[in-house]
RNA sequence: GCUCCCAUCGUCUAGCCCGGUCUAGGACAUCGCCUUUUCACGGCGGUAACAGGGGUUCGAAUCCCCUUGGGAGUACCA
């Protein structure tokens, strides 16, 4: 099945900056995302910091950078608003929120509720001794306390705003989950305005949704019981309800929802460890959701014609970094060389890489991004393979040296070694060196090529020597050998 | 506790909606073999799953129920 172009498709990423983009938030605004690609529609961006305390506009900032960086970008938000729909900042929607929040309260679907802490919290110690959920008893929702509600107010005290559950089952139909029947007395009143004036998640989430046109709510299945509440008030505001989608959740090894402990659980700190990008949008699209055609790797471009909310997975995924770093190897491999070196260049340990011809570098990256994992192996490879002028002996470097032709390989080579005046070795070079020792040493087969390997680069093993030895310098080479024979 | 959600190889998953083509396919990981120019590349192959129990049916991984297990929610957090 193909996506369906549909313009009128408007879908959000709603972020709270309360500590940097987290995988799983970064995997729920990748699908948002390429939902809105595939249909034509358009991806909005709103920051839901109505809880003061914990809210950091920093994090906004670092959230929607990281963001950019996976390729992620929207087309409304704080920073690109449409005048029709922001502002994109809760807090500052306040206003807009209180206005339906009395609005409400005039209509009798919801009230104001002077309740103390310690009364509700006995509600709720009641209600767990009777073995239900704590459903609001307290007064004020009897109809006859409006009038000393509004007293109080008057003389300046500062009432929450309840939401007046109404007594009836509702259902949801979701596109991962299916129907979902919520029972009556699943959730009772609940808070929509604190007494310090700041409407909660469940509501603003609502008016901000209705007025912002969201047509498809796709969003983590943590969400999946409060939507309850939500399909309540859409209800009360009687606005249009939109596709409901609630995916999966990512868990850690232990089965448990991905939070910090799990260790790396932030995008930011992949980032700074040179996974790329595509390969962290590419591995958290396949966790939850599987392409038609059962392909593991690819570009967002590349999967926006397949695009369909029909293929998300009912159940849990776990995050699994061997995946990741297999997926990060791929997109190495598949990348262009030019691209390579300059990701190459920026990295760390890049002075000797970067001292090379063009020539050199796509020699070396060409020979060796298929040994790699990530951007920041290629100088280590460098380093090991090309560099060291004092390979450790190994039992099986050892072991080769111990030969008996092996001495005879290394005198030769020695000086043959010493006779070059250029700054590398040719592949011809090489070859001619190769065919000598087989012809006048007459050494073949394996001690040949284990002992020419074994002289020229310290190794037993590694990648083909004639792509590998034309790429190091001369000057290794000699320090190198005398290394070995010594 | 209560409510909701979920259940195919160790992991991600295909298949499930529309039962037979499934002695269950792919990928990661793992193991083995091959490549007598090594090898970390590549190629080939192996191990490995329908949670359990009932039903429905000629036939169930696929539909229904129960059990078990796991997850989430249960705030004047989001």
């Amino acid at each position: 099945m193909t996506s369906v172009r549909d313009p009128s498709v408007r879908v959000r990423f709603a972020p709270s900056p309360t500590g940097y983009l987290h995988i799983g938030g970064a995997r729920t605004a990748l699908y948002n995302y390429l939902y809105a690609k595939a249909t034509g529609g358009t991806f909005v961006l709103r920051i839901e910091d109505t809880d003061l305390e914990r809210s950091n506009s920093e994090y906004e900032k670092l959230q929607i950078d990281d963001l950019r960086w996976l390729g992620i970008s929207h087309d409304e938000g704080p920073d690109r608003p449409n005048p029709k729909y922001g502002p994109y900042r809760q807090s500052e929607r306040t206003e807009i929120y209180q206005r339906y929040a009395r609005e409400l309260v005039e209509k009798g679907l919801a009230y104001y509720d002077f309740c103390t802490e310690e009364e509700l919290e006995a509600m709720k110690e009641k209600a767990a001794l009777e073995g239900r959920d704590p459903i609001y008893e307290g007064r004020w929702k009897d109809p006859a306390s409006h009038k000393e509600a509004l007293d109080r107010i008057s003389q300046g005290e500062k009432p929450a705003i309840r939401f007046r559950a109404p007594k009836k089952s509702y259902t949801l139909e979701d596109k991962v989950k299916g129907r979902v029947v919520y029972p009556e007395n699943m959730v009772g009143d609940f808070v929509i305005v604190r007494s310090n004036g700041l409407p909660v998640y469940n509501f603003c989430c609502v008016i901000d949704d209705h007025l912002m046109e969201i047509t498809h709510v796709i969003r983590g299945e943590d969400h999946l019981n409060n939507t309850v509440r939500q399909l309540m008030i859409y209800e009360a505001l009687g606005a249009r309800l939109p596709q409901f989608a609630h995916v999966s959740l990512l868990i850690g090894h232990d089965r448990q929802k991905l939070s910090k402990r799990h260790g790396a659980t932030s995008v930011n700190l992949y980032r700074n460890e040179h996974y790329l990008p595509e390969a962290m949008c590419n591995y958290l699209c396949l966790l939850g959701w599987s392409h038609p055609a059962e392909r593991d790797i690819f570009e967002k471009q590349d999967i926006v014609e397949v695009f369909t909310l029909e293929r998300f997975s009912a159940s849990a995924a776990m995050y699994d970094l061997e995946k990741f770093k297999w997926v990060n190897s791929e997109h190495i491999k598949k990348m262009p060389t030019a691209e390579l070196i300059e990701l190459i260049e920026r990295g760390p340990e890049v002075a000797f890489f970067q001292g090379q011809t063009l020539e050199w570098k796509h020699a070396c990256v060409e020979l060796l991004k298929k040994y790699v994992q990530f951007t920041t192996d290629f100088p280590r490879l460098v380093n090991e393979l090309i560099l060291n002028e004092h390979p450790e002996k190994t039992d099986a470097l050892r072991e080769i040296l111990s030969w008996e032709s092996t001495p005879k390989i290394l005198d030769f080579i020695s000086g043959a070694v010493s006779s070059v005046s250029t700054d590398f070795v040719s592949e011809a070079e090489l070859n001619g060196w190769t065919e000598h020792v087989k012809k006048t040493l007459g050494i073949k087969g394996k001690p040949l090529f284990q002992g020419v390997r074994a002289a020229l680069t310290g190794h037993d093993h590694g990648p083909d020597l004639k792509f590998l030895i034309p790429l190091t310098p001369v000057t290794v080479l000699k320090n190198r050998i005398a290394h070995l024979t010594k």
